[in-house]
DNA sequence: ATTAATGCAAAATCTTTGCACTTTC
DNA sequence: GAAAGTGCAAAGATTTTGCATTAAT
């Protein structure tokens, strides 16, 4: 239903946070936003890039998804001490997981889950609050 | 309020899990569950474990954490992707994260959070349902 | 031309493993 | 004494960093 981020957009975005859109920050910012919910782990990223023929190195697909990360174009999620996840879901919502393939998936927002916030802790705010539900195979 | 868990307990659990009482076991169960509600990573642990004058390898420390949790002693919590905590505490709660301490708190199952869970993706059903709320300095 | 980004390899972390030695049963 | 556990260091895995090269403004 929704229209794909177009690319002014995040050019826009990319200049708005100091980074030059480059050749390479374009083709990962292709991939990532031309589809939608995409969640994507820097490994099989620098795996796609590389089927499209765009040479990146694996140290800079770690580095693009930190800075789009700190832009507020990708939210990373962490699932499994094993690896990061990225997401191009930058609302508010929650996850599946998948033990078994390691996928993540998006709890629709209207799954209404959080009811009331737990009052945090003497001399602290919220920042975020995170769910994940684990699913395996029934 | 709760009594501190009894050695006999553990021993029995390890035991059920064909885990041996060995010195070391003991000395880091001791320390675990001599508490309540102990948030510790395998560091932590180590650090205590050598400054209460026992000698234990963090090899050893890895290995008994991952083996109590396996003999359901411990549960692991995943926080962020640079450490894994383990939470004695192994009944269902969920967590407050002081991104700047690194410290994780438990919250009070009363402090209701799940009000209905969302339905899982067809051919799944669910394993576990975790909260992380972040939280730093007012 | 200036300034920033990239790529590679090396470093940094956290965690697991292999193997000789020690402890438990 | 047989079987399992421990310790150490080395290996693994993921992510970050330093520096020379390349690209963007």
């Amino acid at each position: 239903m929704n229209k794909i981020r177009p690319y002014r957009q995040i050019i826009e975005c990319l200049r708005g946070a100091g980074l030059r859109p480059t050749r390479q920050r374009m083709a990962l910012a292709k991939m990532l936003f031309e589809g939608e919910g995409r969640h994507v782990t820097a490994e099989v990223l620098h795996n796609e890039s590389i089927s499209n023929g765009v040479s990146v190195s694996l140290a800079t697909v770690y580095n693009t998804l930190n800075q789009f990360t700190a832009a507020g174009l990708l939210r990373e999620i962490v699932v499994d001490g094993e690896r990061s996840y990225f997401d191009t879901t930058t609302t508010d919502h929650h996850h599946f997981f998948h033990t078994n393939t390691g996928e993540l998936e998006d709890i629709m927002a209207d799954d209404v889950i959080m009811q009331n916030l737990p009052v945090p802790p003497m001399g602290t705010k919220i920042t975020s609050v995170n769910v994940i539900v684990r699913v395996s195979p029934a």
